[in-house]
DNA sequence: GTTAATTGTGTCACTGAGACACAAAGATAA
DNA sequence: TTATCTTTGTGTCTCAGTGACACAATTAAC
């Protein structure tokens, strides 16, 4: 921008996006907003937005923040994408965008989401068929990728569900997010090599035998499986 | 976005730099540049510094470009690490680092490297000794951690290798970025379940059998294993 | 020739995912 | 009540790939 002491270098605008996935209806969603200013005024973009030096101790705050003001609630998962930059992908000129993935009880955020006509959730083909601003779609579906690549040796997706929840929403939201099915057995045995949940008590669920309520254990590090489940 | 004017923040400083590793005499080492200047003047620091938006297209392009200019040859492999971001990093104030890290054979390398006097390759358990500038020995810390874990299930680190290889060679870097034994039979049974290495002829080793030459075949993606080694 | 060193092969045990059968428990309808 | 349907949970077999280790093959040094 203007010139700078520090450097003889224009330094590009910085800014931080995230990729807010939920499952829902056992189908993967993204939250998106609706643009209200130029360039693609109208069209929908992950949220974020600029670094507030005074406020975000970190770039991790900055992603929070903005979350934050979409969903009224803190993602259960944060995590560093890639950092995006060049000149093409924004009119404006070169750009450099931080992006985070991160993961939310679809409960929890959704009750705020509908109050508002700026946002939204938009499962994956819909990305097809919405405008979508700057080079999001394909920041999306690189989150995705990396998403079902952690999915398969790790049990981060558990922070797509509520706080109590059955194997079988296990299941379903490990469904959603490879495309694939899932063995309940395979599941059964990593949540007990995994020892980051207890169950509670019981629950009904749509016709059939009671399903136990797993929550997870306070505390807990993320386990990571040294196999992965099968592509 | 935010509805803000861009010029309302301050835009952080923001630089690239890169963790290169190598492999000599079976020790894991990581290239780093004496400062020429304040903060830190005289201290070891990463290789890196501002993106030139007129010759850099991307991000990547300034990391290979930096690196290219201590040790005069592209890196063989390069990938994002992280993005760090805060005031407490760098005393000039808020500032934003790209960080990415790179593999490179010792010997194409460390020609150019020899010459000069201000970089140099140090093994990890010097960086407790020498006087490191920033939070730069975090930050290898944490690359160094990310490569061992990529070890496990890729075979991402024959590009601390020159061209032509031997199997013995290959366990001696992964036993250096692992820091623990592995089983040459391991290693064969990747190498040909991977099939993207070819033998050539034949080549002399310190005393012993004398040891098949591999070299990677051309135009092949990077193998990931669904299986890791055991940790 | 003998020995030492390294490369390469054969094979057994173990672990965890995939697959599938089947039992257990509740809902619904006759 | 009984029969049926649905979902949950268990038992178990197969299969693939790693770890471990024994052993054969090949070359240098003495």
């Amino acid at each position: 921008m203007s010139g700078n002491k520090d450097s003889d270098f224009k330094n590009p605008l910085f800014t931080v996006d995230s990729v807010l996935f939920t499952v829902i209806d056992k189908e993967l969603k993204v939250l998106l907003v609706k643009r209200a200013s130029e360039p693609y005024i109208g069209c929908w973009a992950l949220p974020g937005g600029f670094i507030d030096i005074d406020i975000d101790h970190s770039a991790d705050m900055t992603a929070l923040r903005k979350l934050k003001e979409k969903t009224n609630v803190a993602p259960q998962y944060l995590e560093q994408l890639h950092t995006y930059s060049g000149l093409a992908r924004d009119p404006r000129g070169y750009s450099v965008t931080l992006v985070y993935y991160a993961l939310t009880s679809a409960v929890e955020a959704s009750t705020h989401i509908e109050t508002v006509d700026d946002a939204k959730w938009v499962s994956i083909e819909e990305l097809d068929i919405l405008p979508i601003a700057f080079d999001h779609k394909h920041i999306i579906e690189h989150a995705q990728q990396r998403l079902k690549q952690k999915a398969l040796y790790s049990m981060v997706p558990i922070f797509c569900l509520p706080e109590l929840f059955t194997i079988g929403q296990f299941k379903s939201v490990l469904e959603a997010i490879l495309g694939k099915p899932v063995q309940r057995k395979t599941i059964i045995r990593r949540i007990d090599a995994a020892d980051i949940l207890e169950k509670v008590d019981e629950k009904i669920k749509s016709g059939g035998r009671l399903a136990h309520l797993y929550k997870v254990k306070p505390n807990v590090d993320i386990v990571n499986f040294e196999r992965n489940l099968s592509y």
